[in-house]
DNA sequence: ACACTGTGAGTTTTT
DNA sequence: CTCACAGTGT
């Protein structure tokens, strides 16, 4: 049955499947069927050198990478997948400390900070240190802790040679007392803690060393220090290492990715075994030079060259928008053009530099209701009320976590501020239990007066929710939670358009929690849905059934392919971004961040820039990228200048020359006596006489200039 | 204690 | 522009 495992691979993929025991490097060309050998491979040392699936470790960065693994491997070994592991670096570190954590300190339980809990913690660490948050701003001195970290320097091993050095020597130490004082890890601590853990206790290496006798890391190149030692300490006893990456694909600089580790992997193991995939299976013949003339603009690679037999295709279209707006409509309508063709709507994706680019081709696109997703930006687990639940969980699987106690104690409002706060602070110090064990004894905590009373009830609501931790029911418990606190109802009370949207974002958070009582089936518990939770992104929130558009920032498309993809922004300033205009390293990275953006492209790739864009306030006038001036021979130009525009809706200033008439255009803003604010999407009918107004909370409504009171902002 | 207002500052990418 | 925070008045 196995023997046509191999069958459609080619000679290079077929030599990297089959590779056995010792280490292996894969370079892996954008496209180049990287996942299929992995997955491969692994079906092979199944099948072929009978390795218990047991004994396999897959280590990706991305939740969607795991889960897109797991199922392609499921497809050549069937159920036997279920025994494979297949994680994400963070994934696999977090439950390896839930197991082993009590060895280095960790309290069943613990707690995940995510990058705002982190921020929290940090400006109390600040206020505490009295360190003025002008000369230390609490983003720095966490990116510089991060950066400790992912090195794997602690905080005594903190240099202190210079007085700022000093200050985040000072910093680190306190922010890590108290992330330890509150049973919580950040993220960065995950892989530090664990590699900690490995150096301390031999014994308990050896038994992981023993149990992954095969280890495969995905996107190689994005890995830090911390992550390439943990790695290292793994495979260090059986040297069955097999990495695959692409030095082209290197995007993750900023959060301390150490490029030196593919391009010196042959170095750290001397025989290692290097295989080249050249071969793109994914684009055009045109969209494959188009990428290949870019990247061969940095001199700082390993070098290569991809190739493909698929056809040539047309070549990328670049396009020339008066505005922002303009550029999003353009898009519309080509997407429109293009599904009259064939195409589907789930086969095209909007890359973009930043997130905030994406509002105002939400905008065009909800003014033409087309179906879109939206990857990241405002991310369904970092919205308020859905944080709010998530700390009351976390201080029922973590009574010791000052952050999330902080969080919730006042909601909903129970009139405990910050001056009680610091009482309760006071009394806790000198009580060695949690701080439900010192709000349990409210009644000896001096000064209370009439807060007293709403803290015991607080106390008793929270003793009592612990009774129902262990019986691994968390939508009961969650619902419990609604009733009990009264915060379902606090919302529902409020009946602002908001609250409401908050109520239905909590009933979809019940489906979040019944789909992981699904899966985890007998093992559901807890800890064991924060921890999953805490590690999740959007991303993974999202099936591909639905017909919609992609929207995304280039750096979540990685890994992913479409047969249409939309660059955008394509600026000097924006994309490269202004920040590494000065820094030739920066300047390389923002080149590799475009061929990856133009190597998702299957059949069509669009770039498009605008002449004026409205950025951090103000309109800008960027000149074209460098990117597309690099590329002179490998795209075609439409400038609509010298074309009549194809939208049904623009807001090219000599349109609106001619309405005579109308004091409205699209694109102003108008407040509404019922609607509130929006923005005017499209005026038409006869004499301008009706006007389409996208509201911020009303969402798209028609209506009549006669009748609707406008006023323009 | 809290709701409101105005000021001021910082604007990338994410597990 | 948007968010966070300090200061104000209730």
């Amino acid at each position: 049955m196995k023997s046509d495992l191999l069958e459609n691979l080619n000679p290079e993929q077929k030599q990297a499947a089959m590779h056995y025991e010792g280490p292996l490097l894969i370079v892996a060309g954008a496209g180049s069927g990287k996942t299929r050998v992995i997955t491969h491979r692994i079906a092979y040392l199944i099948a072929h050198y009978h390795v218990p699936p047991y004994n396999i470790l897959a280590v990706t960065f991305t939740n969607k990478a795991a889960s897109e693994m797991k199922e392609r491997v499921r497809n050549l070994v069937g159920p036997l997948v279920e025994y494979i592991s297949v994680s994400t670096f963070h994934s696999f570190c977090a439950k390896l400390l839930g197991i082993e954590g009590e060895n280095i300190g960790l309290k069943k339980g613990f707690t995940i900070y995510d990058s705002n809990d982190s921020e929290h913690l940090a400006r109390r660490v600040l206020t505490e240190l009295n360190l003025d948050s002008k000369r230390f701003p609490e983003k720095m001195m966490l990116a510089a802790v991060s950066e400790a970290k992912n090195s794997l320097i602690s905080p005594e091993e903190y240099p202190a040679s210079s007085f700022s050095e000093e200050k985040i020597k000072q910093f680190y130490t306190t922010y890590q007392n108290k992330l330890v004082e509150s049973n919580a890890v950040d993220f960065d601590d995950l892989i530090f803690k664990t590699v900690m853990l490995f150096r301390k206790n031999p014994d308990i290496l050896q038994k992981y060393q023993t149990r992954y006798q095969f280890i495969m890391v995905d996107e190689y190149q994005d890995t830090n220090h911390a992550q390439y030692i943990l790695v290292a300490l793994l495979a260090a006893s059986h040297k069955n290492i097999c990495v695959v990456g692409d030095d082209d694909q290197s995007i993750y600089s900023w959060r301390n990715a150490d490029i030196r580790n593919i391009l010196e992997f042959e170095k750290d193991f001397p025989n290692a075994v290097v295989v080249k995939l050249e071969q793109n299976y994914r684009s055009t013949g045109s969209i494959l030079q188009a990428a290949n003339t870019i990247i061969t603009n940095n001199l700082n690679r390993k070098a290569k060259k991809l190739w493909t037999a698929n056809s040539e295709g047309e070549k990328p279209l670049l396009y020339e928008a008066a505005t922002e707006r303009d550029e999003s409509q353009f898009i519309v309508n080509e997407i429109n053009r293009l599904t009259k063709k064939g195409f589907q709507l789930k086969d095209m994706a909007i890359l973009y530099r930043m997130n905030s680019q994406s509002r105002i081709i939400e905008e065009v696109f909800l003014a033409n209701s087309l179906p879109h997703i939206i990857y990241g930006g405002i991310r369904f687990y970092e919205r308020a009320e859905i944080k709010d639940i998530l700390a009351y969980l976390r201080l029922l699987a973590n009574p010791y976590d000052s952050v999330c106690l902080n969080r919730v104690i006042n909601v909903p409002k129970r009139g405990i501020g910050k001056a009680t706060m610091e009482k309760i602070e006071l009394a806790h110090l000198n009580n060695k239990g949690s701080y439900l064990d010192t709000l349990l004894k409210a009644s000896s905590i001096p000064n209370l007066g009439s807060k007293l009373k709403p803290l015991s009830e607080f106390a008793k609501l929270w003793y009592s929710l612990t009774a129902l931790i262990d019986n691994g029911n968390i939508t009961k418990l969650v619902e419990t939670i609604f009733e009990k606190t009264g915060y379902m109802e606090s919302l529902a009370r409020e009946g602002t358009d908001e609250a409401l949207s908050r109520i239905d974002n909590l009933k979809e958070f019940l489906s979040v929690t019944k789909n992981y009582e699904n899966r985890a089936g007998a093992e559901a518990s807890l800890e064991g849905f924060l921890s999953e939770i805490a590690l999740i992104t959007d991303i993974d929130r999202y099936s591909d059934t639905n017909d919609a558009v992609s929207l995304m920032t280039i750096h979540s498309a990685k890994g992913l392919e479409f047969p249409v993809v939309f660059i955008t922004g394509l600026e000097e300033g924006l994309f490269p971004i202004s920040r590494s205009l000065y820094d030739e390293n920066q300047l390389e990275e923002e080149r590799r961040l475009c061929y990856v953006a133009i190597t998702r492209a299957q059949k069509l790739c669009y770039m498009t820039y605008a002449q004026t864009r409205f950025l951090w306030g103000q309109t800008s006038f960027n000149s074209v990228s460098r990117f597309v001036e690099e590329l002179p021979e490998q795209i075609d130009s439409y400038s609509p200048v010298k074309k009549v525009t194809p939208s049904p809706v623009t807001s090219t200033p000599q349109k609106h020359n001619s309405w005579e008439n109308c004091q409205l255009k699209s694109g102003d803003k108008v407040l509404h006596a019922t609607f509130g604010q929006g923005i005017v999407i499209e005026v038409k009918g006869e004499n301008h006489s009706e006007v389409v107004v996208a509201f911020h909370k009303a969402g798209l409504k028609k209506l009549l200039l006669e009748y609707a009171k406008l006023e323009k902002l």
